[in-house]
DNA sequence: CGTACGTTTGATTGGAGTCAAGTAAAGTGG
DNA sequence: CCACTTTACTTGACTCCAATCAAACGTACG
């Protein structure tokens, strides 16, 4: 979808430019000069929202390009041979989605809305041509492609040597500083994500998931309601979180 | 795995031109010509073999260089916080050692010779700059970190749905993939990685380890001698590895 | 307002971890 | 080259965490 007088009509014309994008300094055009900024601007094409439930992009679809999350999230979910699905990420705002569809020319997995979400769309090819010019938009890639490759090191760490409770910890404590860096409460939240996703993710029953929600509310870890939750001891979710098992 | 009569008798000096390098086709310089080839191999430093045991990178360090395999095998392993050690990877010829140390400029995990190994260094900065001009490496580089991504997905879905038995399936399919992939007999080679390793990396202990090659053997699917491994019967590893459990 | 879906709680089971002990293999030094 | 030490591997007995099965309860939404 290229720009259109649609788009142009709509006060939301200020939002849609990266320039004014409160998402600037966590999305990738980090340390753009204003002329270079503009340059990757032209790139992108914006979406109307996707509505929950929606799938951004199928397993198997010709990867064309990556997603920058604006607002709301998704979830990737892989599945792979006669296996049963696997949840491998949230994205929340400000997140690329799709850079694992660079190698062999297909989405691996495919992401779906977890709420009404909206997205900006990068078409890889020319974001890899641009890169050639700006080196810094280049090196911000490398980094956020070596980022994942990092984030998913710790997930293998949890699921292959954390209990069931220590993974739980860890994933509120994610959440939570991944809120921070957004600027919203990091103590204060809603999970856009339901138990049986979390669990999934989490290598989970959704079972084990509800009891030890429930288990961590008798030790006034969390408060949790529904899906809003409340992280009443930080400090004791950490220690919990990254405690050796004996 | 080990180094053919070959390697042994040719000069040094001859060997490590990428142009004459028997990786060069799975390696980086994939898709280069000659005179591009050049300039690449120009930025390569060569290093003398590394003894087993040996450290090339420790977690922690400043990240300066990727490296690629040449010969021999190593191993990541990661610390974090108080937990145990992780085993994160296991490298083989023409595999990329580093790539997750761009993002923060440390490397996240140690890395280790699980033999005597050979590696030709890549100092990150000269490559990022060769990639400027070079649009069929920077592509090259972008698939590899980005099929790093898709790996460690489907080790996260071993990691948190897979049974004991069919994590070391998988774990031998893909040894023996990345075998073949190279030359090598897909059905007969050496573990160059203790019992111990493998169990860490497939998140499990030694001794279900142990107690599974047992059962393989009696079902005549492998036949291991030591770190001999002959693998019987492919097929049906592959209907195990990836058959849904309930 | 009812149906479907998401969540909680309880009872039971089993797969893999842990502990323990023994065997094989690989280094090490005389 | 052989005794000795150390490390790697195997095997068995027992335990426990989290999965599974089952059923009730909440909640969202057409």
């Amino acid at each position: 979808m290229s720009p259109t007088a649609q788009d142009r009509r709509r006060p939301m014309l200020h939002e849609t430019r990266c320039e004014s994008c409160s998402l600037s300094s966590l999305c990738l055009p980090l340390s753009l000069e204003t002329a270079d900024l503009e340059r990757f601007d032209s790139i992108i094409r914006r979406h109307p929202p996707i509505k929950k439930g929606t799938r951004l992009v199928e397993q198997g679809d010709r990867f064309t390009s990556v997603f920058a999350v604006r607002s709301g999230s998704l979830k990737q979910i892989t599945t792979e041979g006669s296996g049963e699905a696997q949840l491998t990420n949230f994205f929340l705002p400000s997140e690329l989605v799709g850079l694992d569809g660079i190698d062999d020319g297909r989405y691996p997995g495919s992401v779906v809305a977890l709420e009404t979400t909206t997205v900006c769309e990068i078409p890889f090819d020319r974001l890899d041509a641009l890169t050639q010019t700006l080196p810094e938009l280049r090196a911000q890639l490398f980094r956020t492609l070596s980022k994942e490759l990092r984030e998913d090191r710790r997930m293998m760490q949890l699921l292959s040597r954390k209990t069931a409770d220590q993974r739980l910890a860890c994933f509120f404590l994610g959440l939570s500083d991944r809120f921070r860096r957004r600027g919203y409460s990091p103590f204060s939240f809603r999970l856009s994500m339901s138990r049986a996703d979390i669990g999934n993710h989490l290598g989970l029953a959704v079972e084990t998931v509800s009891r030890i929600l429930g288990r961590f509310q008798q030790q006034d870890l969390v408060a949790v309601s529904g899906r809003e939750v409340n992280i009443l001891d930080l400090t004791a979710l950490s220690t919990l979180a990254d405690t050796e098992v004996t």
